[in-house]
DNA sequence: GATGAATGAGTGTTCATTCAT
DNA sequence: GATGAATGAACACTCATTCAT
């Protein structure tokens, strides 16, 4: 594989109570209400007006038992970043999976990021409010799907198929490219997918920029 | 020239006080005092955190103070996006302008855009809060670069010097890129300027992809 | 009966928490703590400059608490006003109740009236400032008094004990005079109960404008 | 003349500034835009929401000018209070003199006050607030009313035109009556003026409860 | 005589967090 | 394990008043 998210991405650890302790299934299923009704509630109402109460009436739970599993609005929004970090690298890994070309797998990563864009805008909205929401998960995130690229980017410049160069930079320029193009025609026109024809200029102008020979089966 | 900004920069209208009347010297100065503290309150503690009595501490000025100049927290923002949107636009058409050759204008744009983010780093800070302070404000931010590149790259497209393509589409990539390797290499350093290596390259990519053609003296 | 409210005093409804949910015991008390201390601080203060600081402190209770109770300070005095309401009406009721005679049933809901105003003298500081305060709340307040003499008046006109006429004109003159004669001489002496010959010269007065027949025992 | 305001009404002192001084024309001026404006802004806005800002903005002239004629808010408002009472006294002075016989006379008083009432719909919103913002100053305008019909009282029940009682009481009635009548039939239903019918029963009620004899031609 | 910039205490309201039940 | 009542510091914004020009 060329270009995707290649680092396998890790396991979720085991979620413990705010004591430390293990939790029932019950409590587990409280706790998950909980994150999911924070993803959507901080991806609509924003960092700061998503409040307590109102992902505690989301979850539907009380507003004391929000407090039985994070410790603090700032906890449960790092974990959301966190958790939204994994799920689109895993789907842009599979995404990338699915081809059978090289191109086809290129394409095939960048293809699953507009998708889970356009599935879940809430990663946009959650991820460019974390710069000052919570700086730390943000570096972390951006970090790990540029990670994702290198070494894919590696294998295809040892095989000669890419130009040789710095693979940090380009993945970090790729994933500049996807955000703003995924913000652009993607969330700012509601739209389920990105028009056709400037999904394919977008890929011809990145296959250009990296120096990519044509296609052949991947074989990898 | 063929990458920059050439849309020639508004000028900024002559600022009144809250009930419409033109402003004494003395009021000018004290209005420019609080969109200084703003910028900077903003861009060190966010849209939500920057209240408005740190803002008119920051001024040196009281409280009431602020609401003969400015309507509402939401109105200052406004304009302190709007404000840094021209200033950025100028340093880059600015920048642009220095070189003779095309590359060397097409370079200097955006070697401008990172001088400018090096120095003023709040410009970052308040425009990825901005999604949720002030989206109008936000998309007018980046539809107003984006554009800034558009009569350029028709130019060189007509000239033949780049291959031909959805104008709008490679602003907003140029964008993304550079806003995506501003925010790691000279954001997240606190570096004076961008590594020259890092530069280089993207500029290659970005001529690549570009399908740029070998460099001319540029006679526009 | 003749004259005196008639209209069935409307139960109070179960309060309820500004969520919806039906309140605790504990809830229940601070609830009415709260409202007891708003009748008195709107009395003493006004409605400006009742503030929330001074209805929860003289409540006992943090400022917080006050909005877990009331959506708002405009709330509160609207239940005050129409709590204030119900509870004249249901005095001037059973005031109308103890006497025998028609005429001593038409003696006592005023007198009640003025009883109530002098050991309520709320009522009147919070019933003059609701012009502005809540508009609504103070046409209700008349009316419902006003009506509540409409019935009586009606039977009393079919008897042909008093002269025929407009009864809601008629109520509401009688409200007129009470009100002010409550005003000046209950009120602004600070008078435990208004003086006998007023009270029955005020009484004549509005035997003779009705028309009034000589008293005979009322049989209704 | 038997009901109506007889008390010969008080000349305005001639104002003077702040410090004492004696008002030049053009002061005078100014000065009389700044108690019509407060006049209509605390009529349309309350004691409260009429703030210095708008008043001096309805009145054409800066902030601070306010202070040159008038020590603060309180200090307008009670004389715009003493304004509105000299200038209804007046009006149903007038009304009262405009008649024949004595009860065209009686009536003139009471038509006078609502047709003031209508015109000025200021005086009522202003006086009903007043027993907060300016308690002192509310007392005095219902005792110049109320005072105002008691030498007229006296004279017609020395002349046995009407039935022997407290003429003070009778007053406070007859204002009582007027400012609830005023409120409810002009004021709530923007009316121009008071419908015939219940004028007429209004008059007929307070006569029966006056005692009035029959229509003479008024020789006083 | 008039201005209007500046003040700062005050307002109603919100909300993350604590804790007794 | 879960609740929900209570807290109190913080916020954006208002406004009567002062005073240098």
């Amino acid at each position: 594989m060329s270009i995707g998210q290649t680092t396998p991405i890790d396991r979720d650890v085991d979620p413990v109570g705010v004591d430390g302790q293990a939790l029932s299934t019950r409590g587990l299923r409280t706790r998950r209400k909980l994150m999911d009704a924070a993803v959507e509630t901080f991806a609509e109402e924003g960092w700061h007006d998503a409040s307590i109460v109102k992902i505690t009436e989301a979850a539907g739970v009380a507003q004391g038992t929000f407090y039985r599993y994070f410790p603090s609005k700032q906890a449960i929004f790092d974990e959301v970043v966190v958790d939204l970090n994994r799920r689109v690298r895993q789907a842009m890994s599979e995404g990338a999976a699915t081809g059978t070309t090289r191109s086809e797998k290129e394409e095939g990563g960048f293809r699953a990021f507009f998708e889970f864009t356009a599935r879940h805008p809430a990663l946009y909205r959650i991820i460019r409010q974390a710069e000052f929401a919570s700086p730390a998960a943000l570096h972390l995130h951006y970090d790990r799907i540029a990670t994702g690229y290198v070494d894919g980017l590696n294998e295809a410049m040892d095989r000669g198929d890419i130009l040789r160069g710095n693979p940090e930079l380009i993945g970090w320029m790729l994933m500049g490219i996807g955000e703003i193009v995924g913000m652009r025609w993607v969330l700012w026109n509601d739209a389920r997918e990105i028009p056709t024809e400037v999904f394919d200029e977008m890929i011809a102008f990145i296959r250009r920029g990296l120096g990519a020979t044509d296609d052949v089966p991947d074989t990898t």
